[in-house]
DNA sequence: GATCCATTTTGAACCGGTCCAAATCTAGAG
DNA sequence: CTCTAGATTTGGACCGGTTCAAAATGGATC
């Protein structure tokens, strides 16, 4: 009554609130609430009504509004180290799909900021503001994809699972990650089929993935009665390539050379070209990653596939096993790789180029 | 008085909040509230006292309530559309670096799901979950890197700026791209001054990007009294690579061929080399991209470099701009790319390979 | 010592939800 | 028709901040 104020007159701008919906239905805002997050338990009618009203209104609960009141977020948060890292991208997809396929949502978000001071880690440092932002949010789980650098129990509180970072001794956080020791002696057996005997290896340098990578090189190597030929370098194109140069430099030099990663590999498919030294024929080259590029036929890279999806998969599938049971104690996934042949070691042969 | 309830009785567990504060240092908790956000109404001794307490006690105001109080984020969003191309990472870094350098910061999102559906734009289509959550979020502005296929409208009330997107005629977004005018120029002179006049396109299928640039590449032909030769073709290296091969077997083949993109043109270079064709003596190639493995010797690719870093900035200078000003009508930012020359088009000179 | 004004501090309402104890409404049993 | 148990609905406190009008404080002035 008295002046007639219209029911849309909170409408004007902003979203709908549970309030505005209650107020169109004549009902509670706890009701409201109710239909909404346990619609068994609200009665037939009412139910219907709310839910409609509510579609009329276009209302959609407000997030940030739910998350504090809940002291928690309806998602796993999915922190990617390093945006520039394609093996990263298809990691979170593969998480993403498998959560999606059970109900959760993942919320995808980078932190990383560029580090000048150490150009062999680039990547891993993180902006703490973004962490604050996100350990407000509360999310039920996280899941961090890639190495970081400084971890000192960043996410306290939160499940957290570590897909393809580094191997840590310390906190009890899941990981998932590719076998190193695995992928080693699948190359080497490649190789040694292929008939090579002196295989080198270049990388080491930057971090525990790369000593842990090395070390698998040299345990293969030994365990098959082989000697060890290590040069140690870096991730990327460069450092491949200068490797690659001395090694070929030689007086005898090695008929092959395993690297720490594809991108390094591809400098030395470089330093052969620009030594004159044909590959595969007299030097065979071997990466680890699988990077999309390495399927390229310019460059055609024989690669350890660390398996991308799958990890990402078992880093979902982890989440999940730690919020059925918080209390199960921390696990640690190996996954066992795939070698995938190109002309980097066989020519000509092209095998399980898509998976 | 009573059982003696310890000053900490609160802090167990979750983190302290301004209440625990303002009980610490016996002030009101608007009184703290005020301290963090305009210390300058703050008397001194209090101002002191309060923060030395919400030290001691590691008081973080929680980001969640203060946006849901405050209607509002203290960041930029960034959604970044696709996370497998590397060239909008480099974006998203320079981004963030403007941001930060003014003291804003940056939010990283990606909310892409894999459309199936459409395997010529397989990314672009949006989580709406993620969506929500960022409506909520309420960010100061929003950074959209790259193209989203669904944007009717989705950030309504968010000021928003088109990274390096496709042109889009509706709206009145702010965006920030490459001028792919100017680029088609640069090309089309390039080639020319190698002796170059049988230059083919390779691309225009799969959205407005593709058209744009197809248009261009016709213009600067027409423009120079050359003839256009067109062959339609998708993103991928297979598109580039069937598309080249059959320009190559025609009567009189093409002396050089301007492709779509980068990925595309690597494409071209495999079908070059498969047909015996040498690249750059018999057949010249250049992309659109300047994506890094286009710098690899092995592929070592001319392309137009659409100067992502400088796009970033830009972006993040529109934001602030938009903020300064919110009723300054939406500007187009077209950036004047720089041409990269690499093998692909002139053998052994490389040029400007870093930036 | 009283008065006035500027500065500092406080209390309470609010943002948009959740949640729980209490109130109300069924309906079947006695 | 009353009683009671179970289902449904509601009011209000709460999450952790912000905000603003009003109260308290502190000088300076007369």
């Amino acid at each position: 009554m008295g002046s007639a104020v219209g029911d849309e007159s909170k409408t004007s701008g902003s979203r709908p609130t549970i309030r505005d919906v209650a107020a169109a239905a004549g009902v509670s805002k706890s009701l409201v609430s109710l239909a909404f997050k346990d619609p068994q338990r609200v009665g037939e009618k009412r139910r219907e009504l709310i839910l409609k009203t509510a579609q009329t209104l276009g209302y959609q609960p407000n997030f940030l509004a739910r998350s504090l009141a809940t002291e928690g977020s309806p998602f796993v948060g999915i922190l990617v180290v390093n945006l520039h890292n394609p093996i990263f991208a298809e990691i979170a997809d593969a998480v993403r799909v498998e959560l999606d396929a059970r109900g959760e949502y993942g919320l995808i978000t980078s932190a990383t900021v560029a580090n000048d001071q150490d150009p062999e880690q680039p990547y891993g440092r993180i902006d703490s503001r973004v962490i604050a932002m996100l350990q407000d949010l509360r999310p039920k789980a996280l899941i961090v994809v890639g190495t970081v650098i400084e971890h000192e129990g960043l996410f306290e509180g939160i499940p957290t699972v570590y897909a393809s970072a580094e191997p840590r001794s310390d906190s009890g956080y899941s990981s998932v990650r590719m076998d190193d020791t695995q992928g080693a002696d699948l190359v080497i057996d490649h190789l040694r089929e292929l008939g090579h005997e002196r295989i080198a290896f270049v990388g080491g340098l930057g971090g525990a993935v790369a000593k842990t990578r090395e070390v698998a090189y040299r345990k293969a190597m030994e365990s098959r009665g082989l000697t060890p030929i290590v040069r140690e370098a870096g991730f990327f194109e460069g450092d491949g390539y200068a490797a690659a140069t001395e090694l070929l430099a030689m007086a005898s030099p090695p008929t092959a050379i395993v690297s720490i990663n594809d991108v390094s590999a591809i400098g030395i498919l470089s330093a052969a070209d620009d030594a004159g030294v044909a590959v595969p024929d007299e030097l065979a080259v071997v990466g680890v990653d699988n990077i999309p590029l390495s399927a390229l036929k310019r460059i055609s890279l024989t690669s350890v596939d660390p398996q991308n999806k799958l990890i990402g998969q078992l880093s979902a599938q982890a989440v999940f096993d730690i919020l059925a049971d918080p209390d199960e104690p921390a696990k640690e996934h190996l996954i066992t790789p795939k070698l995938v042949i190109r002309d980097s070691t066989v020519r000509g042969d092209i095998v399980a180029d898509k998976s």
